[in-house]
RNA sequence: CGGGGUGUAGCGCAGUUUGGUAGCGCAUCUGGUUUGGGACCAGAGGGCCGCGGGUUCAAAUCCUGCCACCCCGACCA
């Protein structure tokens, strides 16, 4: 394989440089590459089908997963009795504030207003009250793929909507311990799907007690950190113990004879880990997308396509592809030039893009360009769909590995609180840190610099005696960051 | 909710200071030549200048009220 690099240029004029405007760049990349569209209503957009896509290809990795593990998926209705969302008091306090309301029916008012709902976790403890008797039903093993209503007051595509998709879990179990084993469970099928298919290194751990679900008695997390040096929460699992089983009197006959409570969990996901791909990989020439999430895996263009053979060539090696299970497209479409789909296809972030013309045919080779890297290289044509398919997979683990080293070299260790003031705004990114525990030195960090706790780690380390902060006894190691 | 910015053709913008025929680039349509890194020539179509009120012979432009969106903060997936 001979290799060429053609890097002449490293931004088009279409996008912002992420040096320049970070949050700028984002906007250009998702608009110019097709993903979504913004909607008459504030803050609800439209995905359009190459965004959705990316959706599609994350439901099918957890659906997957989800059903190996035991779980079916289920219908709850879109709207909440305002009296059942009041049920559980530290969950209604949460999101009371951000619930979208529906108040008439036709021109009627309604006796009882109806929320559009934030999360299900009240509607269906109001159903799995009515139907659960007996320990001999259990677990409950249920998910949802839907979109909830969050009425938020700044928004961004993927990263804040004030709808948005996502799959939500929600189960019983007849023990403290097999609902902790699920919360676990779960939280690592999100980490697998992260690193498998989005190729997005996370930390797991669970979040303090200031931030973590409404309700919850636990929240666990897995966090990735962007390009710009914030954190994004990825997915989020919580085990809620008994709190919302005692408030909607979830009761069951246990092995005793005694009437007991399920212990329950909830887990979820959403279109914001679109955003997150994107703030991860992508670059100044628009996306990067990691080749078992891209929609189109692999794009042969065929050069002087008119010439003869040409197009039989490349049919014939799409044809190839195919049956190897590859996402391929072939573009004779001839209203733009080479060059033109040349950079279209960068910029949508299609991870291999083949070139087949007249010399190549002659040489018995075609042209591989690697959109993570923007190498070019000769591959022999025989044989040249388990080369591609390999380099699918090449791919995928480099652009892992670029991701955590990314990430490794944005995380910081400090001794002063001013060191880490500095440090967070000259070089931003994850703050391992002790801490004291308490959310009162928790609060403090949070108005001094708008930097909160994104979690405490699985992977514990010790790296001193006193919470750097406060100087209290230290507690656990921590990652701190400013978040999305 | 605070601070900043922007609304003019499908998209991106100029024009507004100093009122006087609605402009440019890209995209679109027609015909032709092209095609190994965003092609070229010729022609064509496309506008409630965010919305309402006012001033004026005359308003994209001046005054006034409203609305929407974007960005940065505070709060949340």
């Amino acid at each position: 394989m001979s290799k060429q690099n053609e890097k002449e240029k490293d931004f088009v004029k279409d996008i912002t440089k992420m040096e320049d405007d970070f949050a700028q760049w984002y906007t250009d990349v998702i608009k110019k590459t097709d993903l979504v569209d913004y909607s008459p209503v504030k803050g609800f957009m439209v995905i359009k089908p190459y965004g959705y896509a990316l959706w599609e290809g994350i439901q099918a990795f957890l659906d997957r997963r989800f059903k190996e593990t035991g779980h079916q998926n289920a219908y709850f209705p879109l709207l909440i009795p305002e009296s059942l969302l009041n049920k559980e008091k530290e969950h209604v306090e949460g999101f009371a504030p951000e619930v979208a309301w529906v108040t008439h029916g036709g021109s009627e008012p309604l006796a009882e207003r109806l929320c559009i709902r934030p999360t299900s976790e009240t509607i269906i403890c109001s159903m799995y009250s009515k139907w659960l008797t007996s320990y001999r039903e259990l677990p409950y093993l249920y998910n949802q793929w839907c979109s909830v209503v969050r009425w938020e007051k700044s928004t961004r595509p993927f990263l804040r909507t004030s709808e948005f998709l996502w799959q939500e879990g929600h189960t019983i179990h007849e023990t403290a311990e097999q609902a902790q084993a699920e919360t676990i469970q779960m939280l690592e099928i999100y980490q697998e799907m992260a690193e498998e298919l989005l190729a997005i290194p996370m930390v797991a751990g669970r979040k303090s007690d200031r931030e973590k679900f409404a309700g919850a008695e636990a929240t666990y997390t897995i966090e990735a950190l962007m390009h710009d040096g914030k954190a994004l929460q990825s997915g989020t699992s919580h085990n809620l113990a008994q709190h919302f089983t005692k408030a909607f009197d979830i009761t069951f006959q246990g092995r005793t004879g005694e009437l007991e409570y399920p212990h329950q969990t909830s887990w979820g996901a959403s279109t914001r880990l679109i955003g997150g791909v994107i703030m991860v990989h992508s670059d100044n020439r628009g996306l990067v997308l990691p080749p078992r999430l891209a929609p189109i895996q692999v794009v042969i263009v065929p050069i002087a396509q008119k010439k003869e053979g040409v197009l039989e060539h490349a049919n014939a090696l799409y044809e190839e592809l195919k049956a190897l299970g590859i996402k391929v497209k072939l573009d004779d479409t001839t209203e733009n030039s080479t060059g033109w789909k040349f950079n279209e296809y960068e910029m949508k972030g299609v991870p291999i893009r083949i070139e087949v013309g007249p010399r190549d045919i002659e040489n018995g080779v075609i042209m591989a360009a690697r959109r993570d890297t923007l190498e070019k290289s000769t591959v022999e044509r025989v044989g040249a769909g388990e080369t591609i398919k390999k380099l699918l997979d090449t791919i995928h683990d480099d652009m892992l590995e670029r991701a955590r080293i990314s990430r490794d070299e944005k995380t910081f260790t400090f001794d002063t609180y001013d060191e880490f003031k500095t440090k967070m705004v000259e070089t931003p990114g994850f703050a391992k840190t002790m801490h004291c525990g308490l959310d009162a030195c928790e609060a403090q960090i949070k108005a001094d610099t708008g930097v909160t706790i994104r979690c405490i780690p699985f992977a514990q380390e010790n790296l001193g005696d006193t919470c750097p902060f406060c100087g209290e006894p230290a507690k656990h190691m921590v990652y701190m960051a400013k978040a999305y």
